[in-house]
DNA sequence: AGCGCACTACGTACGGTGTACGTAACTAGG
DNA sequence: CCTAGTTACGTACACCGTACGTAGTGCGCT
């Protein structure tokens, strides 16, 4: 398959198997499953060529006739987890209410898989699985008469928005992963930290809003109420 | 200060100067300085211990007495920029006007400091300048009657708008900055693969979202758009 | 005044990363 | 059958974050 070094190029444009050679050992699919394994299990820091390799039960640059470069790695994964949506409910006509249940799921998918929000861009979404969902999403929106281009728009507002909102949930938990400490250590230090800072008397509004106690925040309603205003928005 | 191995805590409690031993010959602002001056010249992955401490002047591991953690200097790096607002100017009173001029200053930061979007997370709202950057921004919303907490999910949400809308301006810019071709390369290659794929004839919606002709799109005015929907869907 | 200690500075070294390159084995197309 | 294109994989290089040891410096305390 051309060359060896690298050179621009889409990983899907490339055919899995050319027909010259041995058989290849592994599919995409393997590939793509053991980095999901790794990043759902140590984090997507953890999916390094070596360790996926490892995984496998190959050698590290055999790799390399997979995926020409880690990028790739990456593209496969999201392709991958993106694949787990079910696609096979047709649209219920309700476009706001088919488009908020893919947002849950979306919301779903990635407290499944922690690293998908890090590496939700334009990019990804051109896989072939990427491409599934963009159909599929659009035809949520068939009864909406406006423009592909307007449909596409909210559509990027949404899954930034779940993007955004799934990030901050798990942003503290993430975080801690890869840190020498516990989580509680961490929120304890900070937590002192910010109300030493507070103390200054500067910030008043700040300090205001640090002792609000409006009980358990409920991040599901949050959640709920944000896209729905996102929606509504659109209704005119 | 304290032991030398790792430890929690928030680079903002440590004192930028004990008193004791020789006066640190860098300032928080030159190392972050130096940091963002690297960034925003060869992209964020290109900020290493090494090269920031080369762009000092200084012995790489030297940078270990002002930053403990990698991390801790991207921190530095987000105060920094983020002290670049100037929030000498009053709220007119007109909390929309004032969030919407707000939204454009941070998207002309992100286009002035490109690694921005890839580190935004709440964490870094409570560095210095992201604590006044609160406040003000809680000021210029002193006649809404909500909660600290409903404005500051206001505030969350359109910083994760803008974050979004930004990250998909600079995407393809920003992807191809560590790249060995081009960005015409790279698009040209991506739209012939898209091409190829939506020839297929599955996925009808996506070639007709291609095949619309709206003329050049205006970034501008998607930005603006979605951020009044957003502002709005708060009036009720 | 002067001692001691906390601090600055920095070289070396370790274990990790992505990946370029060389080589050997294999298999399908001509 | 032969040979070209592929798979497989070990070695090697440049770079990364950072633990640790050591030397020099000057403030704070006695």
């Amino acid at each position: 398959m051309s060359g060896r070094t690298a050179e621009p190029g889409v990983i899907w444009s490339r055919p899995e198997r050319t027909g010259r050679g041995p058989r290849p050992a592994y599919s995409r699919k393997d590939i793509a499953g053991a980095a999901v394994r790794i990043a759902d299990a140590d984090g997507l820091d953890a999916v390094s060529m070596r360790r996926v390799a490892a995984e496998l039960g190959c050698g590290t640059m055999s790799l390399y006739n997979y995926v020409p470069r880690k990028e790739d790695l990456h593209e496969l994964m999201a392709d991958a987890v993106i694949g787990e949506y079910d696609l096979s409910r047709e649209p219920s006509g309700d476009w706001r209410a088919d488009l908020l249940d893919m947002a849950y799921r979306t919301r779903a998918l990635m407290h499944r898989h922690p690293w998908l929000p890090r590496m939700m861009s334009p990019v990804h979404g051109f896989s072939p699985n990427g491409l599934r969902y963009l159909e599929h999403a659009l035809s949520c929106m068939d009864s909406l008469e406006v423009t592909y281009g307007a449909k596409l728009e909210l559509l990027a507002m949404l899954n930034g928005m779940v993007t955004t909102f799934v990030s901050n949930e798990l942003a503290t938990a993430e975080r801690t992963r890869s840190l020498p400490w516990s989580e509680e250590q961490e929120q304890a230090v900070r937590g002192a930290y910010l109300i030493r800072q507070l103390a200054g008397g500067e910030h008043p509004r700040m300090s205001a809003a640090l002792a609000e106690d409006n009980g358990p925040i409920d991040l599901e309603a949050g959640f709920d109420r944000a896209l729905r205003r996102v929606l509504d928005s659109y209704v005119a």
